[in-house]
DNA sequence: CTGAAAGCGCTTACAG
DNA sequence: CTGAAAGCGCTTACAG
């Protein structure tokens, strides 16, 4: 039986007029009755004609995350089948010229949680949003939030693996490409990078070590630098991205060294295309199917106020093809 | 200044009850009364407190189309870019599991219009929101409604710039894989490949004609056929999409071919990986750019009601790499 | 801080 | 087929 406030009013003994301002936000209420009608408000799942359950997903692209994002794409797409599912739609809020309020726009849209995909933890509409009640999952991004959950592969052990393997495989001398460092995906990568090399007691050579934006162009650039500003060349690199370890083995390439024999190569992440092109990439896969299956039932469970699902750490394995012994 | 049904009413002369049955589509309603009321509505632009403008596009993906389609994600990217500026946010409206209607999910999500994204003419569901009164783009399916229209690659002429460029390397045993019948693109890429045979005065070999479902398995498996079927084998084979063509190319590696000195191929679409594959495949590169933007551009025209915006067809262009001469 | 009451925008059973 | 009027769900200026 629908609800109204009328039905409000009647349950906790205060005017309809009461429970109207307390659903409008009116500063005018005594803090005890605000709480009293909150309750039964949220008691009985109260909503105004206008505010009926939408059904609708919030999505969220941060920082340059494009639509067509190799990694990214896998991820929604099984995490849009899982939700559609259950019943829900998807509403990807634009990214737009005046650094619009993504906050706003979901609540405009009344969206019943939100999905934020890459980006990072510094941008401020999207702390806004983490920091609202609407429910949020974030991937690869860490929200911390009362509402919010994330999923992040294990970015640290993750460099230790790649360590592991070019120090089984008998290589001491190791470069790295990370990517952006304002992003937690990318500072961990690196912290993961340095750690294992401490513990493997290798050294990490200075002059070895450059930072992308995660772009297979960027990538080409950082391995240019490594190749020109050292006087000996590394055994092997590892890259924080599949994008950019494209980048770095055109520019291997160019400088007429060969893969692997020369220099050994691991990305990261596992998108489609590392299978396919010319020489495929050895790369430590992230398990994109399980994250988007992930995100959506931790999403409804958030939505539907089962607050005990924290966030996820999830394990990456090393995929060996063409490019590292 | 915001109108009420009140303004309405007095604008037309007719009680306030009466433009609030045509707004709901009463029956009991004159048919001039009827008409008056509805020129008045349009005029002002009336909006009830719960139909304000909600600046969203739904995003309808037809037939087995998935959010990761290498062809459609990008045409999709550019079209969000594009609508994204002018202030619109996407609703992708997932497919059900009951066959939903995807004409009253438009309807009570309150889309301004949508975009359906391949799929088939004869699909049900997309025929009725076709037929509605919302603004439709139809990317790769012809939409016939009043207010729709669609983009679609010049499919026949594509197959009869393919037959040439293999009749001017001397090749006249052509081999065809193509896609769905039921799809339009498929038919008329068929269509497309009878004609130019005809034209160049060459035999459509039946044996060497086959069809798949666009996928890559269907291509490998349509290719085994021809392959086995047929005492003789072709000289060059066009296939209507790149996943197919990948599929194929297996096969005929399997059978102990090189392309393209056995067989030339070409595939149709270009999607990312045809330039990334081992062999880049040659194909009839779409301008996924240019049919995203238009998409975007047509639909706003639409929903701003200048009809001007009739369908477009675009050209294709071939693009040579290493499977044919 | 709270409620009684006027009012808004809309819908709908009913009379003609 | 049409309108006067009761009514619904909600908001809001005002009195206390």
């Amino acid at each position: 039986m629908k609800k109204t406030i009328k039905d409000i009013a009647e349950m906790t003994g205060v005017s309809p007029g009461t429970v109207s301002k307390v659903i409008n936000n009116y500063s005018d209420v005594g803090e005890s009755t605000r709480r009293k009608v909150q309750e039964a408000l949220k008691k009985v799942g109260y909503r105004t004609k206008l505010h009926t359950k939408k059904n609708i997903i919030g999505v969220i692209y941060g920082g340059k995350v494009e639509f067509n994002h190799p990694f990214f794409v896998d991820v929604i797409n099984m995490f849009s089948k899982e939700i559609g599912f259950l019943g829900y739609d998807l509403l990807f809020i634009s990214r737009l010229v005046d650094n619009k309020d993504y906050l706003q726009r979901c609540k405009e849209a009344q969206v019943d949680g939100c999905i934020i995909v890459g980006g990072e933890e510094s941008e401020q509409s999207l702390q806004e949003l983490d920091r609202s009640d609407i429910p949020c999952i974030g991937i690869d991004i860490k929200l911390k939030g009362d509402s919010s959950s994330y999923i992040m592969t294990d970015n640290i052990n993750l460099g230790k693996k790649v360590i592991e393997h070019f120090y089984l495989l008998g290589h001491r001398e190791i470069a790295y490409i990370g990517g952006r460092k304002s992003a937690m995906v990318g500072s961990e990568r690196t912290l993961g990078f340095h750690r294992a090399m401490t513990e493997f007691g290798l050294d990490a050579h200075e002059k070895w070590i450059e930072h992308g934006d995660f772009s297979e162009k960027s990538g080409y650039q950082a391995m240019k630098k490594i190749l020109f500003q050292s006087d000996n060349i590394p055994r092997a690199l590892f890259v924080a991205s599949d994008l950019m370890a494209f980048g770095a083995m055109a520019a291997i390439k160019q400088h007429g060294l060969k893969i692997p024999s020369d220099i050994a190569v691991v990305g990261c992440d596992d998108i489609e295309i590392s299978r396919y092109i010319e020489q495929p990439l050895s790369t430590m896969k992230q398990d994109k199917d399980k994250i988007g299956r992930l995100a959506a039932y931790m999403l409804i469970d958030q939505i539907n106020g089962f607050k005990g699902t924290s966030s996820v750490i999830v394990d990456s394995e090393l995929v060996i093809r063409n490019t590292c012994g």
